[in-house]
DNA sequence: GAAGTCATGTAACGGGTTACATGATTTG
DNA sequence: CAAATCATGTAACCCGTTACATGACTTC
Protein backbone atom coordinates (compact mmCIF):
# COMPACT_ATOMS: atom_id res chain seq x y z
CA UNK A 1 0.00 0.00 0.00
CA UNK A 2 2.88 2.68 -0.23
CA UNK A 3 2.22 3.67 -3.49
CA UNK A 4 -0.37 5.94 -2.58
CA UNK A 5 1.65 7.13 0.22
CA UNK A 6 4.47 7.84 -2.37
CA UNK A 7 1.76 10.03 -4.18
CA UNK A 8 0.43 11.75 -0.95
CA UNK A 9 4.18 12.50 -0.05
CA UNK A 10 4.97 14.02 -3.84
CA UNK A 11 1.67 15.87 -3.31
CA UNK A 12 2.66 17.47 -0.50
CA UNK A 13 5.40 19.75 -2.02
CA UNK A 14 3.14 20.90 -4.79
CA UNK A 15 -0.21 20.09 -7.09
CA UNK A 16 1.01 17.90 -9.59
CA UNK A 17 -0.80 15.92 -13.02
CA UNK A 18 -1.10 12.47 -13.22
CA UNK A 19 1.56 13.17 -15.80
CA UNK A 20 3.97 15.59 -13.70
CA UNK A 21 3.84 12.40 -10.99
CA UNK A 22 5.13 10.14 -13.52
CA UNK A 23 7.89 12.05 -14.04
CA UNK A 24 8.88 12.80 -10.46
CA UNK A 25 8.67 8.99 -10.31
CA UNK A 26 10.97 8.31 -12.92
CA UNK A 27 13.32 11.18 -11.97
CA UNK A 28 13.61 10.98 -8.35
CA UNK A 29 11.87 7.73 -6.87
CA UNK A 30 12.86 5.50 -9.85
CA UNK A 31 15.14 3.47 -7.78
CA UNK A 32 13.43 3.19 -4.24
CA UNK A 33 10.13 2.70 -5.67
CA UNK A 34 8.98 2.59 -9.23
CA UNK A 35 5.86 3.11 -10.43
CA UNK A 36 4.21 2.78 -14.11
CA UNK A 37 1.66 5.02 -15.92
CA UNK A 38 -0.89 2.85 -15.40
CA UNK A 39 -0.85 2.23 -11.77
CA UNK A 40 -0.50 5.81 -11.06
CA UNK A 41 -3.46 6.85 -13.22
CA UNK A 42 -5.94 4.11 -11.83
CA UNK A 43 -4.31 5.13 -7.89
CA UNK A 44 -4.91 8.77 -8.14
CA UNK A 45 -8.51 8.13 -9.39
CA UNK A 46 -8.98 6.15 -5.76
CA UNK A 47 -7.10 8.44 -3.78
CA UNK A 48 -9.79 11.41 -5.42
CA UNK A 49 -12.36 8.78 -4.69
CA UNK A 50 -11.35 8.36 -0.99
CA UNK A 51 -10.94 12.34 -0.54
CA UNK A 52 -6.87 12.14 -0.01
CA UNK A 53 -6.27 14.36 -2.91
CA UNK A 54 -9.16 16.63 -5.06
CA UNK A 55 -8.72 17.73 -8.48
CA UNK A 56 -7.36 21.31 -7.48
CA UNK A 57 -7.58 22.60 -11.63
CA UNK A 58 -7.98 21.18 -14.89
CA UNK A 59 -5.93 22.32 -17.90
CA UNK A 60 -5.52 21.39 -21.70
CA UNK A 61 -5.68 18.01 -22.98
CA UNK A 62 -7.90 17.08 -20.18
CA UNK A 63 -4.86 17.59 -17.76
CA UNK A 64 -6.06 17.20 -13.91
CA UNK A 65 -4.03 18.90 -11.25
CA UNK A 66 -4.63 17.21 -7.52
CA UNK A 67 -3.45 18.71 -4.50
CA UNK A 68 -3.70 17.10 -1.09
CA UNK A 69 -6.65 17.42 1.09
CA UNK A 70 -6.42 17.94 4.85
CA UNK A 71 -7.63 14.58 5.44
CA UNK A 72 -4.70 13.12 2.67
CA UNK A 73 -1.87 15.15 4.54
CA UNK A 74 -3.23 13.47 7.84
CA UNK A 75 -2.89 10.01 6.06
CA UNK A 76 0.12 10.68 4.92
CA UNK A 77 1.42 11.91 8.52
CA UNK A 78 -0.07 9.10 10.09
CA UNK A 79 1.96 6.99 7.51
CA UNK A 80 4.95 8.13 8.61
CA UNK A 81 4.95 8.09 12.15
CA UNK A 82 2.11 5.11 13.25
CA UNK A 83 3.07 2.24 10.83
CA UNK A 84 6.22 0.37 11.38
CA UNK A 85 8.46 0.25 8.07
CA UNK A 86 9.01 -3.58 7.18
CA UNK A 87 12.08 -4.92 6.73
CA UNK A 88 12.05 -8.26 4.13
CA UNK A 89 12.46 -6.76 0.88
CA UNK A 90 13.31 -9.53 -1.89
CA UNK A 91 16.42 -10.06 -3.54
CA UNK A 92 16.97 -11.42 -6.52
CA UNK A 93 20.57 -10.80 -6.58
CA UNK A 94 21.75 -12.90 -3.20
CA UNK A 95 18.94 -15.56 -3.68
CA UNK A 96 21.17 -16.45 -6.55
CA UNK A 97 23.97 -16.69 -4.25
CA UNK A 98 22.60 -19.24 -2.43
CA UNK A 99 23.16 -21.21 -5.75
CA UNK A 100 26.11 -20.33 -6.60
CA UNK A 101 27.29 -24.09 -5.69
CA UNK A 102 25.64 -25.67 -9.12
CA UNK A 103 28.17 -23.95 -10.65
CA UNK A 104 31.58 -23.94 -11.20
CA UNK A 105 33.74 -22.40 -9.28
CA UNK A 106 34.97 -20.14 -11.98
CA UNK A 107 31.48 -19.24 -12.97
CA UNK A 108 30.47 -18.15 -9.67
CA UNK A 109 33.32 -16.01 -8.80
CA UNK A 110 31.85 -14.58 -12.34
CA UNK A 111 28.85 -13.95 -10.65
CA UNK A 112 30.35 -11.69 -7.84
CA UNK A 113 32.53 -10.02 -10.24
CA UNK A 114 30.13 -9.17 -11.88
CA UNK A 115 28.35 -7.70 -8.79
CA UNK A 116 31.49 -5.49 -8.25
CA UNK A 117 31.43 -4.15 -11.36
CA UNK A 118 27.37 -3.58 -11.77
CA UNK A 119 27.53 -1.95 -7.66
CA UNK A 120 30.66 0.10 -9.03
CA UNK A 121 28.86 1.88 -12.03
CA UNK A 122 25.39 1.72 -9.91
CA UNK A 123 27.75 4.18 -7.40
CA UNK A 124 29.16 5.95 -10.33
CA UNK A 125 26.06 6.78 -12.03
CA UNK A 126 24.74 8.38 -8.43
CA UNK A 127 27.73 10.62 -8.40
CA UNK A 128 26.47 12.31 -11.99
CA UNK A 129 23.07 12.05 -11.01
CA UNK A 130 23.90 14.12 -7.66
CA UNK A 131 26.06 16.69 -9.68
CA UNK A 132 23.21 16.76 -12.52
CA UNK A 133 20.65 17.57 -10.15
CA UNK A 134 20.01 21.53 -8.85
CA UNK A 135 19.03 20.94 -5.63
CA UNK A 136 16.62 23.42 -4.00
CA UNK A 137 15.89 23.92 -0.37
CA UNK A 138 12.89 22.30 -0.29
CA UNK A 139 12.26 19.02 1.29
CA UNK A 140 12.44 17.20 -1.01
CA UNK A 141 15.89 18.06 -2.12
CA UNK A 142 17.17 17.91 2.17
CA UNK A 143 15.91 14.29 1.99
CA UNK A 144 16.59 13.19 -1.54
CA UNK A 145 20.20 14.07 -0.69
CA UNK A 146 20.06 12.11 2.52
CA UNK A 147 18.86 9.16 0.35
CA UNK A 148 21.10 9.79 -2.50
CA UNK A 149 23.73 8.97 0.24
CA UNK A 150 22.06 5.85 1.44
CA UNK A 151 22.77 4.98 -1.88
CA UNK A 152 26.14 6.07 -2.62
CA UNK A 153 27.04 3.75 0.57
CA UNK A 154 24.69 0.80 0.05
CA UNK A 155 26.94 0.42 -3.51
CA UNK A 156 30.07 0.55 -1.67
CA UNK A 157 28.95 -1.67 0.79
CA UNK A 158 28.37 -3.97 -2.21
CA UNK A 159 30.71 -3.73 -3.80
CA UNK A 160 33.26 -4.85 -0.98
CA UNK A 161 31.35 -7.26 -0.10
CA UNK A 162 31.11 -9.13 -3.65
CA UNK A 163 34.82 -8.59 -3.85
CA UNK A 164 35.71 -10.05 -0.36
CA UNK A 165 33.22 -13.23 -1.62
CA UNK A 166 34.82 -13.49 -4.82
CA UNK A 167 38.04 -14.23 -2.51
CA UNK A 168 36.23 -16.72 -0.50
CA UNK A 169 35.93 -19.07 -3.37
CA UNK A 170 38.70 -21.67 -3.66
CA UNK B 1 9.58 -15.58 -11.98
CA UNK B 2 11.80 -16.18 -9.00
CA UNK B 3 10.02 -18.34 -6.40
CA UNK B 4 10.45 -21.44 -9.13
CA UNK B 5 13.86 -20.78 -9.50
CA UNK B 6 14.13 -20.70 -5.20
CA UNK B 7 12.64 -23.90 -5.42
CA UNK B 8 14.59 -25.52 -7.94
CA UNK B 9 17.91 -24.16 -6.21
CA UNK B 10 16.82 -25.99 -3.19
CA UNK B 11 15.90 -29.00 -4.55
CA UNK B 12 19.26 -28.90 -6.30
CA UNK B 13 20.64 -29.72 -3.08
CA UNK B 14 18.49 -33.13 -2.18
CA UNK B 15 14.80 -34.08 -2.67
CA UNK B 16 12.07 -32.89 -0.50
CA UNK B 17 8.81 -32.56 -0.30
CA UNK B 18 6.58 -29.42 -0.25
CA UNK B 19 6.38 -29.00 3.54
CA UNK B 20 10.25 -29.54 4.01
CA UNK B 21 10.92 -26.74 1.47
CA UNK B 22 8.51 -24.37 3.42
CA UNK B 23 10.63 -24.77 6.42
CA UNK B 24 13.90 -24.98 4.53
CA UNK B 25 11.92 -20.75 3.50
CA UNK B 26 11.68 -20.20 6.77
CA UNK B 27 15.04 -20.95 7.84
CA UNK B 28 17.21 -20.23 5.69
CA UNK B 29 15.45 -18.32 2.58
CA UNK B 30 13.68 -16.08 5.03
CA UNK B 31 15.29 -12.97 4.83
CA UNK B 32 16.16 -12.47 0.87
CA UNK B 33 12.97 -14.59 -0.77
CA UNK B 34 10.35 -15.18 1.96
CA UNK B 35 7.56 -17.54 0.58
CA UNK B 36 3.64 -18.58 1.70
CA UNK B 37 3.07 -22.78 2.04
CA UNK B 38 -0.05 -21.83 -0.67
CA UNK B 39 2.31 -20.14 -2.73
CA UNK B 40 4.94 -23.01 -2.70
CA UNK B 41 2.46 -25.75 -3.15
CA UNK B 42 1.06 -23.82 -6.31
CA UNK B 43 4.41 -23.60 -7.76
CA UNK B 44 5.39 -27.03 -6.88
CA UNK B 45 2.59 -28.38 -9.45
CA UNK B 46 3.52 -25.95 -11.88
CA UNK B 47 6.74 -27.16 -11.93
CA UNK B 48 6.12 -30.85 -11.98
CA UNK B 49 3.89 -30.30 -14.74
CA UNK B 50 6.67 -28.43 -16.74
CA UNK B 51 8.66 -31.50 -16.25
CA UNK B 52 11.55 -29.36 -14.19
CA UNK B 53 10.99 -31.55 -11.03
CA UNK B 54 9.40 -34.48 -10.48
CA UNK B 55 7.74 -36.51 -7.87
CA UNK B 56 10.64 -39.05 -6.66
CA UNK B 57 9.11 -40.73 -3.75
CA UNK B 58 5.80 -40.71 -1.69
CA UNK B 59 5.52 -41.00 2.24
CA UNK B 60 2.41 -41.18 4.44
CA UNK B 61 0.06 -38.99 5.29
CA UNK B 62 0.04 -37.91 1.11
CA UNK B 63 3.70 -36.46 1.28
CA UNK B 64 5.52 -36.07 -2.19
CA UNK B 65 9.17 -35.73 -2.21
CA UNK B 66 10.01 -33.48 -5.43
CA UNK B 67 13.25 -34.41 -7.13
CA UNK B 68 15.00 -32.43 -9.73
CA UNK B 69 15.79 -33.17 -13.26
CA UNK B 70 17.63 -33.01 -15.50
CA UNK B 71 15.29 -29.92 -17.54
CA UNK B 72 15.51 -28.66 -13.93
CA UNK B 73 18.94 -28.34 -13.36
CA UNK B 74 19.39 -26.77 -16.70
CA UNK B 75 16.85 -24.19 -15.79
CA UNK B 76 18.66 -23.56 -12.77
CA UNK B 77 21.99 -23.11 -14.54
CA UNK B 78 20.03 -21.21 -17.16
CA UNK B 79 18.82 -18.84 -14.89
CA UNK B 80 22.48 -18.27 -12.95
CA UNK B 81 24.38 -17.98 -15.89
CA UNK B 82 22.48 -16.51 -18.44
CA UNK B 83 19.96 -13.78 -16.99
CA UNK B 84 20.30 -10.94 -15.45
CA UNK B 85 19.46 -9.89 -11.89
CA UNK B 86 17.68 -6.78 -11.55
CA UNK B 87 18.67 -4.41 -9.75
CA UNK B 88 15.95 -2.25 -8.27
CA UNK B 89 14.07 -3.32 -4.77
CA UNK B 90 11.40 -1.23 -3.45
CA UNK B 91 11.63 0.15 0.00
CA UNK B 92 9.40 1.03 2.15
CA UNK B 93 11.96 2.63 4.79
CA UNK B 94 13.39 4.17 2.09
CA UNK B 95 10.69 5.77 0.96
CA UNK B 96 9.56 7.43 4.13
CA UNK B 97 13.25 9.29 3.94
CA UNK B 98 11.80 11.45 1.11
CA UNK B 99 8.62 12.74 2.89
CA UNK B 100 10.05 13.19 6.71
CA UNK B 101 9.57 16.93 5.56
CA UNK B 102 6.39 16.82 6.64
CA UNK B 103 7.34 16.06 10.05
CA UNK B 104 8.98 18.17 12.91
CA UNK B 105 12.65 17.77 13.10
CA UNK B 106 11.90 15.81 16.19
CA UNK B 107 9.45 13.40 14.45
CA UNK B 108 12.56 12.97 11.60
CA UNK B 109 14.76 12.59 13.80
CA UNK B 110 12.81 10.16 16.01
CA UNK B 111 12.26 7.99 12.49
CA UNK B 112 15.88 7.68 12.10
CA UNK B 113 16.76 6.99 15.25
CA UNK B 114 14.17 3.75 15.34
CA UNK B 115 15.68 2.74 12.28
CA UNK B 116 19.61 2.77 13.85
CA UNK B 117 17.69 0.80 16.34
CA UNK B 118 16.11 -1.63 13.90
CA UNK B 119 19.74 -1.85 12.21
CA UNK B 120 21.44 -2.85 15.10
CA UNK B 121 18.56 -5.38 16.27
CA UNK B 122 18.81 -6.87 12.71
CA UNK B 123 22.77 -7.30 13.32
CA UNK B 124 22.26 -8.99 16.72
CA UNK B 125 19.59 -11.38 15.24
CA UNK B 126 21.78 -12.64 12.10
CA UNK B 127 24.84 -13.00 14.90
CA UNK B 128 22.63 -15.66 16.85
CA UNK B 129 21.42 -17.01 13.52
CA UNK B 130 25.00 -17.72 12.52
CA UNK B 131 25.78 -19.37 15.91
CA UNK B 132 22.93 -20.94 15.96
CA UNK B 133 23.34 -22.67 12.85
CA UNK B 134 25.52 -25.83 12.22
CA UNK B 135 27.72 -25.36 9.23
CA UNK B 136 27.59 -28.35 6.93
CA UNK B 137 30.35 -28.30 4.52
CA UNK B 138 27.28 -28.57 1.56
CA UNK B 139 26.89 -26.11 -0.97
CA UNK B 140 24.07 -24.15 0.84
CA UNK B 141 26.08 -23.75 3.90
CA UNK B 142 29.27 -22.48 1.79
CA UNK B 143 27.19 -19.76 0.01
CA UNK B 144 24.92 -19.38 2.99
CA UNK B 145 27.91 -18.22 5.45
CA UNK B 146 28.00 -15.16 2.42
CA UNK B 147 25.20 -14.01 2.41
CA UNK B 148 24.65 -14.09 6.05
CA UNK B 149 28.33 -12.00 5.98
CA UNK B 150 25.96 -9.39 3.38
CA UNK B 151 23.68 -9.41 5.73
CA UNK B 152 26.18 -8.34 8.69
CA UNK B 153 28.05 -5.82 6.44
CA UNK B 154 24.35 -4.49 5.53
CA UNK B 155 23.18 -3.59 8.73
CA UNK B 156 26.23 -2.13 9.78
CA UNK B 157 25.83 -0.32 6.72
CA UNK B 158 22.56 0.85 7.52
CA UNK B 159 23.26 1.87 11.17
CA UNK B 160 25.82 3.70 10.20
CA UNK B 161 23.96 5.78 7.50
CA UNK B 162 20.78 6.77 9.95
CA UNK B 163 23.07 7.66 12.31
CA UNK B 164 24.53 10.15 9.73
CA UNK B 165 21.41 10.85 8.60
CA UNK B 166 19.80 12.28 12.12
CA UNK B 167 22.66 14.01 12.56
CA UNK B 168 21.98 16.04 9.22
CA UNK B 169 18.87 17.53 10.97
CA UNK B 170 19.33 20.31 12.18
C1' DG C 1 -7.60 -40.83 22.96
C1' DA C 2 -6.25 -35.90 22.78
C1' DA C 3 -2.89 -32.80 21.21
C1' DG C 4 0.57 -31.81 18.24
C1' DT C 5 2.74 -32.21 13.99
C1' DC C 6 2.92 -33.52 9.24
C1' DA C 7 0.96 -32.76 4.90
C1' DT C 8 -1.61 -30.96 0.96
C1' DG C 9 -4.75 -28.16 -1.57
C1' DT C 10 -7.89 -24.08 -3.14
C1' DA C 11 -10.34 -19.55 -3.32
C1' DA C 12 -10.59 -14.55 -2.87
C1' DC C 13 -8.32 -10.40 -3.09
C1' DG C 14 -4.83 -6.79 -3.88
C1' DG C 15 -0.89 -4.80 -6.19
C1' DG C 16 2.24 -4.57 -10.11
C1' DT C 17 3.44 -5.17 -15.22
C1' DT C 18 2.52 -5.07 -20.02
C1' DA C 19 -0.09 -3.74 -23.64
C1' DC C 20 -3.72 -1.49 -25.89
C1' DA C 21 -6.31 2.64 -27.02
C1' DT C 22 -7.22 7.43 -27.80
C1' DG C 23 -6.77 12.12 -28.54
C1' DA C 24 -5.25 17.26 -27.79
C1' DT C 25 -1.70 20.65 -28.05
C1' DT C 26 2.76 22.46 -29.16
C1' DT C 27 6.87 22.99 -31.94
C1' DG C 28 9.73 23.03 -35.95
C1' DC D 1 1.36 19.90 -41.58
C1' DA D 2 4.18 16.33 -39.42
C1' DA D 3 6.38 14.93 -35.38
C1' DA D 4 6.94 15.24 -30.71
C1' DT D 5 5.04 15.77 -26.45
C1' DC D 6 1.33 16.09 -23.23
C1' DA D 7 -2.35 13.67 -21.21
C1' DT D 8 -5.55 10.12 -19.63
C1' DG D 9 -7.76 5.74 -19.23
C1' DT D 10 -8.63 0.45 -19.28
C1' DA D 11 -8.02 -4.71 -19.73
C1' DA D 12 -5.49 -8.98 -19.15
C1' DC D 13 -2.31 -11.38 -16.70
C1' DC D 14 1.02 -12.76 -13.04
C1' DC D 15 2.56 -12.93 -8.39
C1' DG D 16 1.97 -12.69 -3.50
C1' DT D 17 -0.99 -12.65 0.82
C1' DT D 18 -4.62 -14.22 3.76
C1' DA D 19 -7.83 -17.39 4.87
C1' DC D 20 -10.30 -21.54 4.57
C1' DA D 21 -10.50 -26.56 4.43
C1' DT D 22 -9.22 -31.24 5.20
C1' DG D 23 -7.12 -35.22 6.89
C1' DA D 24 -3.28 -38.69 8.34
C1' DC D 25 0.13 -39.95 11.54
C1' DT D 26 2.80 -39.65 15.94
C1' DT D 27 3.51 -38.87 20.71
C1' DC D 28 2.27 -38.49 25.41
Amino acid sequence: MSLRHALLGLLSERPASGYDLLKLFDTSLATVWPATQSQIYTELTKLADAGLITVAAEGPRGRKEYALTEQGMAELRHWLTETAPQRNTRSDILLRVFFLGVLTPGQARAYLTELVEMSAQGEESLRHLAESIDWDDDNLSTYGRIVLEYGLRFNAMRRDWAEWAAGQIT
